[in-house]
DNA sequence: CAACTGTTATATTTGATATATAACAGTTGT
DNA sequence: ACAACTGTTATATATCAAATATAACAGTTG
């Protein structure tokens, strides 16, 4: 699992850390279970503060995305992935608002933008389906 | 053509203004030629400062959804909006690409995201199509 | 006991956001 | 000519998020 940074982005550091291991997870390239790196060895592999790192994993783990033991490390969720919750649904719908809205006035036919939101996501999906949904209740 | 701002929200004034105002645009509330209010009138409406709202204009017109003449004031373009440029498209996946990875990690399936996409589009869109692209050069 | 985990606390630097005044320059209407 | 409105620019300030830097605490693990 490389990480690739841009540290020129506008887009903070630990959002883009939290947008990686999210696509990673979701193109099958981190399965459930799977470790992932310490907070440590993380941030001076990609030459960050241990702190980026933490913020990035307490965000993770707060939206069920990953486990933390406190010993063990940091694992994805190995009892799946968090549900489509309501509260995901609006946030999704305030982050695809602009960016439609921005579509149509460009003049973006329906079709060509569904063509591209599915095509995006086949190439972010994997082959192989990913574990369903979690059963809720996560003690952090 | 009324503004809802969230002052407690993440979104920065003038990208929520922003926002509001390309949704306008691309719902038909705006059209092309049609005057927008003044920066210290919009100021004042709303409650905040002059330079957000000249920020918010300025971001518009760099991106060719509005002209700004320096008497008459501020309209959205006669010329028609600006068209689906490469550097808008690398911009929308960049968008895209992470709320369609949490959208997989989250189980959702291709036809639901889909579905979604075609529900908001259509939400936004009017019913009478908006004026295609605009002949390219803006002299700001 | 040393070496590793995550976690928390504190302090500092930097940059973006937003506000506040003020002034400049160019119409427009009276 | 003059007042009243445009957008624009400059400057200063306050606030907050992002990122870094140390340091320490607590719990395994070998």
């Amino acid at each position: 699992m490389i990480i690739q940074l841009d540290l020129q982005s506008e887009v903070p550091i630990y959002t883009q850390l939290v947008h990686q291991i999210i696509e990673g997870i979701a193109g099958g390239k981190l399965q459930p279970g799977e470790p992932l790196p310490s907070v440590r060895s993380l941030a001076s592999d990609i030459g960050i503060n241990l702190h980026t790192v933490n913020k990035a994993y307490t965000l993770l783990k707060h939206e069920g995305y990953i486990q933390v033991h406190r010993q063990k490390g940091v694992v994805v969720n190995p009892d799946g992935m968090p549900p489509v919750t309501q509260e995901f649904a609006d946030r999704q719908h305030s982050e695809l608002r602009p960016v439609i809205a921005e579509a149509i006035c460009r003049g973006m036919s329906k079709d060509e933008l569904l063509d591209i939101v599915d095509r995006l996501y086949t190439d972010i999906a994997p082959i192989t389906p990913i574990a369903p949904i979690a059963p809720q209740g996560g003690e952090n």
